[in-house]
Formats: C-alpha cells, structure tokens, sequence
DNA sequence: CTTGACTCCGTACTAAAGTACGGGATGTAG
DNA sequence: CTACATCCCGTACTTTAGTACGGAGTCAAG
C-alpha cells in the first residue's frame, strides 16, 4: 500500500480532509499534487508526517513549533551547526516539559493514594506540586504588563 | 505580603490584567471581589493558582482540561470516589504524554549525537520515534470522515 | 454515458484563549 | 483638592487551528 488520494490519507492519519489541506498551505507537509489530473497523490510517509503533528500537537507544541521540530531533518544544504542547536534548545524545551508533568504526575499519585476510595475529601492539592516562582521576580513595575503568548 | 489588588496579581504571576478577568470568567479562579468598594482583592494564593493554569496549558492541557484538575481538590463534599476515578483517568492521560515527549526527547537526543557539528546533515529524523498507529485501523469508510477535536 | 463518490479551490465560519478599547468610578500622593 | 494611576464593565478585535460550504471538475462502476 503506497501512494493514496487525499481522502483516504486524512482517513488512515485520523484527520479531516480539509486538516490535510491546511497542513499543506502551512507548509508541514510536502506538497505533492502529482497533477495527472489535479489530484493531490499522498506517499504513505505523510500518514507518519500528520501523525507526528496531532502527537506534538497534543504535547503542547504549536503548529510553529511543530515545522521548527520537523525541518530540523530538512535539506542536507543547512549547515549542521545550526540544526544542532536548534535541537538542543528543543531537547531542554522538552526535558523541562517532562520534569513539570512529573510533578504533576507525583501530585496524581499522592492524591489517588491519599483518597480512600469513600467520603470526603482530605486536602489534597495538586497545585502543591507547581507554581513555584520560575524566575520572574516582580521587575520595578514597569507599568501596564504586557506579555504575549 | 497578602491580598492584593487584581493589577499587582497579574504583575506577579505573569500575566495581563484581562487574563485574570477572562479566568474568572471562566471560573478557573475563585472571584473574590471583596466589595469594599467594589475592587477585586485576592489573597496571594490566587498567584500559585495562576501559575498553575499557566504550567498546565503549557503542558498541553485546555482551559477545560485545566478546570477538571483544579476541581479535583474542590470542596469536600464531592463524592471521593468521584474524584478518584478523575484523578486516575488524569494520571493516565500524564503518563501517556509523557512516554511520548521521553520519545522525542530520545530522538532529539540521537539527533543531537548524530550531528558532527559541522558540514552537512545526516539522514536523522525526529519523525522516526513517533507516528506509530495507535489503534486508530482504518474503519470500513464510513463515507466523509468527520473528527472533532 | 450517466450517476455517485471523490476531488478541486476559494471563501467564510467557528471555538479557544486571550487582548485591546473606551468611558466612567475610585484611591492615594502631593 | 486635584492628578494620575488603577480599577470597573462590557464589547469588540485577534490569533491559532481548524471546519463548513458551494459550485465545478473528475473518475470508475454499472
């Protein structure tokens, strides 16, 4: 099985027809449009392709990010040192994910474990394990805070 | 330092003064609204809060999502076993997310080693460590897909 | 050679999560 | 007491990530 229409793709990959398109237009998969008639002809590579994007997706990354991640393995012709450190800066991206749903994890835990099953609840907080100040010690108040996401 | 008004709440944990608003709104914060003239107050409990939401979304959790966790050290008269059932279901969800990003971590990681540091780029795709077909094989077409999210 | 499923494209709409705006009230420092 | 920073509320706008729609072309089975 190689080689698919449009729909059977979105089918196989889990996605709606158009979810493929918009892919296409954002430029995370490659598009192939074989025009023997118009018709876009799929590999069946781009089921991994739009899979690993929904995975990512569901990770926290944005559809930026996600083409930050993927043309890490782009052409040949980028230089290697600065592939490199893309991939270390999303490597510590991805470990500090992993630390903070750990916390999150452990806080799970000791809550599934500190509930007997009956009754009411004992104070039990997930938001114990976060919220920890980061870094962002409160600046001189720098008038009317602005910050994007 | 304790209670506070909604602009230096939204000074130290980070955000805009709308946003705050906008998760009252959506009752991710508890209003507080001490009326003494009108004016929001909060206790600097609200600050661990929204860092909470904050880590959590960037996790990958929804607003939705989001609101599930927090209520699942809400008040003592929800039904334990309720709350346990949540909690596990939540604690699945976190493992999941977790043995995935330890695969891109993993991959980064090979990335990473891989790569010279100079000249150009081996065959080495993050792509590899995922898209792997999770269960989802391909129901007898079901005529024109159609997949919320 | 018709019919029904599938495709094309562009445009428009939706939902989530904010952000910005504007006009009015309020509280506090000088 | 007056300025000016903050606060109030409601409404409207923005971005991201799709979904839906509609009219037309196409392909394959009967």
């Amino acid at each position: 099985m190689a080689d698919m229409t449009i729909g059977r793709l979105a089918e196989i990959a889990g996605v709606g027809v158009e979810t493929v398109r918009f892919y296409e237009r954002k430029g995370l998969i490659d598009c192939p449009r074989r025009p023997q008639r118009g018709f876009r002809i799929y590999p069946d590579s781009a089921v991994g392709r739009i899979r690993f994007i929904r995975q990512a997706q569901d990770l926290g990354f944005t559809l930026r990010e996600i083409d930050e991640l993927l043309s890490l393995r782009a052409d040949p012709a980028t230089d290697c040192a600065k592939v490199w450190k893309q991939a270390t800066i999303k490597l510590a991206d991805v470990g500090d994910k992993i630390a903070r749903l750990q916390r999150i994890k452990g806080a799970l835990e000791e809550l599934i474990a500190a509930c007997p099953r009956r009754g009411a609840l004992r104070a039990c907080s997930i938001m114990e394990a976060l919220g920890q100040p980061p870094k962002i010690s409160a600046p001189p108040r720098p008038q009317r805070r602005r910050r994007p996401r």
